[in-house]
DNA sequence: TGCGACTCCTTACAACGTAAAGTAACCTTG
DNA sequence: CAAGGTTACTTTACGTTGTAAGGAGTCGCA
């Protein structure tokens, strides 16, 4: 399920991601747990299980109820806006730029790449509204930072920077989830492949003729390296040659301008 | 939340995928329903309430409760699986090159776009691995057998497949859930941008400073639009320049080869 | 005519997010 | 120093979800 962000109050959400509530002497109990506390366990939650953790999870790695989050955070929506901003620290603030920006781009990248792996659930966080958190921020900033180098006009990195962004999202999309899907069901990716692709071939056996430019897609293949899983290894390569491609036009609007 | 594909009995899921099922005379009552009839439902609760629509809210589309759904489709991952590739139908299934790929790959970019923008919740059904349905497979045909005209090698083809695939997909995602978040809250996208962007000056009056790169990039905006929302603005001319810089790259890798 | 396969319904359950209300701890004020 | 208000956390409970289990009625075939 994707969630979507920012549904409740504004302001709370805010405050609440760029930490600015006052500490106050306050009447009552010292409070046991705190946000950081909160958002930690949950990550830590969803790392293993998955995007689809539950409130009582958290809590219940916390020594708590699931009710007891409440009195932190307003809700579920709100706990993983925290979630997504925090796992951002994670990343660089910045690239070296002494090769230009292509190599700190593709550095960028691949740091992104690697990044959702450890965190798959971040893939199905919504990336219609920015969480607006100070570490998203960051790390478009740092992207940002290298590309503003190729000293192209704000209208055009707009465009580079979403796609760069998509493209490394969808790429990580493709080899996290499939890992995930393979841990839900205990299956690895041979045996889905192998299992699905059989059956196929047993019901349509004519699937070539009928999708001759697939089959030539499927063509020139190099071999496979036996450290990588199928999936995964088809991944890493679609993902560098994809990355060169979107390099090249970047390249390409530098020379022009 | 993010539907993974697959997890069923592979044989079952193929099956009725490809409507390889075979109607043979059978004892008992009549079907008052059917495999289609119960996806086109589907298909039209999803594009009302989103993904996280209910097989009791399905079943009520059709006169009968959720459980006679379960007669036909083992549950609700097949479904979903079952949706995504029945929707795809409506794609066409090739693209003119008289004037070369470069036309034809923006025709197929902008249909998908449109596509997504019709049915959003197809973005949330997980990538990691294919449907491996009949109308998925002609979808990516379509592209390849653009593609190919390049006379590009299949090693380098997989790639820019992938990088379009995910360029667009994650374009769309930008917009229609931005969209789908709106009709969530009931608040379009200028009062999100203008509650969120206002406490957040509040917090923080020098984010200008702190994200100087990021203020940069937002500097040489055109006019806006009137008649789109903001979001939907921004988001429309940055899928276009993106394209182009990603198409770009296709074009100096034909160059060199 | 009856058997068995079939469609569809009712009922039920476990898990979820979270509302409501209660209990106990603690600071502030009289 | 006692009273009162505020807070942390728990228990209980509700509505919603996917779907398992079992039963009622319908039809083809022996």
């Amino acid at each position: 399920m994707v969630v979507y962000a920012g549904q409740g109050d504004p302001r709370r959400s805010i405050e609440l991601l760029w930490r600015a509530s006052v500490a106050e002497k306050r009447p009552g109990p010292k409070p046991g747990l705190s946000v950081d506390a909160i958002v930690d366990a949950a990550i830590e939650v969803a790392d293993e299980q998955g995007m689809a953790f539950s409130m009582r999870a958290v809590g219940e790695r916390l020594g708590r109820t699931a009710m007891a989050l409440y009195t932190y955070v307003p809700g579920k929506n709100e706990l993983v806006d925290l979630m997504y901003d925090r796992a951002m620290a994670e990343l660089p603030a910045s690239y070296p730029l002494d090769d230009g920006w292509r190599p700190a781009v593709t550095r960028w990248a691949h740091d992104m790449w690697e990044f959702y792996s450890r965190h798959p659930w971040m893939l199905q966080v919504s990336q219609a509204r920015p969480v607006l958190g100070p570490h998203e921020f960051a790390v478009t900033e740092a992207l940002a930072a290298i590309l503003v180098t190729t000293g192209l006009p704000g209208r055009e990195l707009r465009g580079i920077v979403g796609a760069v962004n998509y493209f490394v999202r969808g790429a990580a999309q493709t080899v996290s989830e499939a890992r995930a899907a393979g841990g839900a069901t205990g299956e690895g990716d041979e045996e889905w492949w192998y299992a699905r692709s059989a059956v196929l071939l047993e019901i349509e056996p004519d699937l070539e003729k009928k999708f001759p430019m697939l089959h030539v897609l499927e063509s020139d293949r190099e071999p496979v390296d036996p450290e990588l899983p199928y999936l995964e290894n088809d991944a890493v390569k679609n993902f560098r040659s994809g990355l060169k491609v979107l390099l090249d036009g970047v390249e390409a609007a530098v020379a022009k301008s």
